[in-house]
DNA sequence: CTGTTAGCGCGTTCAT
DNA sequence: ATGAACGCGCTAACAG
C-alpha cells in the first residue's frame, strides 16, 4: 500500500465558486436578453433561427453549462430520477438500474441511486434524502413498502413506479412480472418429474416480497398436487453463496431430505449446487435444484442451473418510459406484467426411484 | 404481458408544485425568522437551545424538508457526487459504486451514476450532464481519459478521483491497484509451472487502460523470461461470456495453441473455461487458464478459476473518503495503491509434458 | 419573436 | 442570539 505525496489542502477544494459563464454572459455575448438564451435552450422553436444560431455560438464560445440548481429552483423540475434498490450485489438490480439509466439519459435525465439493503426503515430514510436532493420521480424495487414511504411520496407529489413485481390490484403503479407464477411453473415441472419431497431456499421473506411470492408459488403448486412443504425443508438465509451453501448443507443432512430444492433466486440455486458438490450428492440423479433469474452464474455451472429468465433489463427500460410519460403528462399504464420463461438445464431431472438412506 | 387500466393523465404528473412547507412556514410556526430556521439546520450551536427546540418541533410538525435546489443555488454545493463507470454489467463497478455510496450516504451525500460503455466521447458527455445537474465531485474508473474531460473538470473546479488504477506519477489523483503487477505475478507463476506458449484474452485495449495494463504485465513477465507473446495468440473481444468463449475457441483451434491463457478479467477466464468444456480440452491438464478480479463467477466453476483478488469494495470506500476529505478541506493523498492477492485454484497446473498435435 | 420583470427557497451578510 | 434584506441563476408571465 503506497501513499504518495501527502498534500495539505489550504481550503475546501470543492467550492467551485468561480466566474462560470451565466446565461446573462451568453446573452450579452449574443446581444440578446437572458430570457432568449433560456428559450434557445428550452424551446428552440420559439426563437428566430438567426438569433438562435447567434446564441448557440455564444454558448459554444463561452462553454456555457446551465446551472441545474437554479433551473430546478425556478422550474420546479430537476430532471433527476431516484432509483432505490435493495442492493447492487449480484448485478440484478444494477442491471435494471443500468437499463433505466440508459433510457433516461437519452432524455437528459440523470439517475440518483440509493440502496437500502433490505431494510424498509432505511428505504424510507434514503427516499427522504433523495427528495431533499430534489429528484422528480422514483423507481423502487418490490411491491411492499412502508406506508410512511407512500405517505412521503404522496405529500411531496413525487411520481413513482414499483418494479420487479406485477399486480393489477395494487394501489401503486407497478412494472414487473408474476413472481409466484415463476416458481409455480418450476414446481409443476418438478412434480411432473415425479418429485414429492420439496425444499425451499429463500431470502428472508419479511422485507422481500419477491422471495415471499416465489415461495408462495411453490406452495400453491404443492397444494394443488396434494403435497405439502415440510417446514424443516425450508431455510431462510441472506442472499449470498456462502449462506445458501450452508443452508443447503443442513437440508442435505436431514434423514428425509427433499428430492427437489427450489432457490428463490440463482444465488440460492448455485449455493445449493455447491453444497451438493461438497457433500458428494449427485445433481440431478440424487436431487434436483432450481433457481430464478437465469443469471450467468447459474448458466455456467456444471450441471447448468435450471432457472426462470426474468425481464431484468426490460423492467428498467419500461420503468424509465413509465416515469418519462408521467413527467411529460402523457398517458401511462398502472400495471405492466412482462413475460418470464423457464430455462431447463441439467440441474433438474426425474425424482430418484428409491433411496438407500430413506426412512 | 398485461396492461391494466390505461389512464389519461390530465396534466404532467411530475410538477410537484404544491404548498410544500418552506423555511418561512417553519419560521412562522415557531415564531422566529427564516434565518433562524436556517441556522438551526446548518449551525445549531449558534442558536439558543430553547428556540432551537421550538424550531425543530415545527420542522417535525410540518414535516419540513429543505429544498435542495435552493440550498445548492445559494451555498454552491449540492452534496451530490457523480460516479462515472464503464458499465454495471458483471457487478464489478456496481460493487465499487455501492461501496462509494454507502460511505457517502452516511454524510448525507447522494450518488448520481452514469455509464459510458467504454466510449470516451460518451464519458465526456455524461460528465458534462452531471456537471449541469450540479454534482460537487466525481469518481471515474481508469486512469486514461480524454484531455477534454480533464479540461472540463478543471474549468468547473470539480474535484475528482480516478479509480481502478494506481500510478503515483499520474497528474491526477487516483486510487486503485497495480493492474500490470497482477498479471505479471500470474504469468510468473505460470512460467514457473513450465508454460512457454501463452495466450491472452483481453478487453479492447483502446479505451480500457485496465486491460492494457494487464496485458502489459503479461508481456513484461514473458520478456523477462526470454519468451514472446505470439500475436496470433492474442484475442481482443467485448467483455461478455459469449465473446470470450468464441475468442478462446479460435485459440484452441490453432495448431500450436498456447498451454496457458490469461484472461484480463474473470469473464474472459470463465469464457475460456466454457470453450474448453465445449471442445473437450482438459483444464488444467491440457491448458491452464486464469482470470482477474476473483469473482464468484470464476470461483464457482469447475475447475475453479485461478484469479487475482482486486480491492473492488475498498476502492469505492477509499474514493468516498478521498472526495469527502477534499470537499471538506481536509488533507488528502494523491495516490493510494491497494494490495491485490493471487488466488490459486484448479484451473492452473503444470504445463503438459508433450503434446500430440504439436508441430 | 423578444425583452422586462419578478421571484423560486434558501443562506448569508449586516444590523440590532 | 436573532431579524431584515439581499441575491444566487434561472425561467414563467406578461408586454410589446
Amino acid at each position: 500500500m503506497t501513499k504518495a505525496r501527502a498534500r495539505q489542502a489550504p481550503a475546501a477544494d470543492g467550492d467551485h465558486r468561480t466566474a462560470r459563464a451565466s446565461a446573462l454572459d451568453v446573452a450579452r455575448a449574443a446581444g440578446v436578453s437572458s430570457a432568449t438564451v433560456s428559450r434557445v435552450l428550452n424551446s428552440p422553436d420559439r426563437v428566430d433561427p438567426q438569433t438562435r444560431e447567434r446564441v448557440l455560438e455564444a454558448v459554444r464560445l463561452l462553454r456555457y453549462v446551465p446551472h441545474g440548481a437554479a433551473r430546478s429552483l425556478r422550474s420546479r423540475r430537476s430532471r433527476m430520477i431516484g432509483a432505490v434498490v435493495p442492493s447492487f450485489e449480484y448485478a440484478l438490480y444494477a442491471r435494471t438500474t443500468s437499463a433505466l439509466q440508459r433510457r433516461l439519459n437519452a432524455q437528459a435525465y440523470s439517475v440518483v441511486v440509493a440502496e437500502h439493503h433490505y431494510d424498509l426503515a432505511k428505504e424510507m430514510r434514503v427516499a427522504a434524502q433523495l427528495i431533499e436532493h430534489g429528484v422528480d420521480a422514483f423507481m423502487f424495487v418490490g411491491l411492499d413498502h412502508a406506508p410512511e414511504l407512500f405517505a412521503l411520496l404522496e405529500e411531496h407529489r413525487r411520481p413513482y413506479v414499483l418494479t420487479w413485481g406485477a399486480d393489477p390490484r395494487s394501489a401503486h403503479p407497478n412494472i414487473g412480472f408474476d413472481n409466484a407464477a415463476a416458481t409455480y411453473a418450476l414446481a409443476r415441472h418438478l412434480i411432473a418429474l415425479g418429485h414429492r419431497r420439496f425444499g425451499l431456499l429463500s431470502a428472508e421473506p419479511q422485507y422481500n416480497d419477491r422471495a415471499r411470492a416465489r415461495g408462495a408459488g411453490l406452495r400453491r403448486a404443492l397444494r394443488e398436487a396434494g403435497l405439502t412443504l415440510d417446514p424443516r425443508h425450508v431455510r431462510y438465509a441472506p442472499i449470498s453463496l456462502r449462506a445458501a451453501e450452508s443452508a443447503m448443507s443442513e437440508l442435505l443432512m436431514l434423514p428425509d431430505r427433499p428430492t427437489a430444492v427450489l432457490g428463490t433466486n440463482d444465488v440460492f440455486g448455485v449455493g445449493a449446487l455447491l453444497a451438493c458438490r461438497r457433500l458428494g450428492v449427485r445433481v440431478p440423479e440424487d436431487i434436483s435444484i432450481t433457481g430464478v433469474d437465469n443469471t450467468e452464474l447459474g448458466e455456467t455451472q456444471q450441471p447448468g442451473l435450471t432457472s426462470v429468465a426474468t425481464p431484468i433489463v426490460e423492467i428498467g427500460t419500461a420503468a424509465a418510459e413509465h416515469l418519462i410519460a408521467r413527467l411529460e403528462g402523457r398517458v401511462w399504464e398502472r400495471c405492466l406484467s412482462l413475460p418470464v420463461q423457464l430455462v431447463f438445464r441439467a440441474s433438474t431431472g426425474p425424482a430418484p426411484k428409491a433411496r438407500r438412506a430413506m426412512r
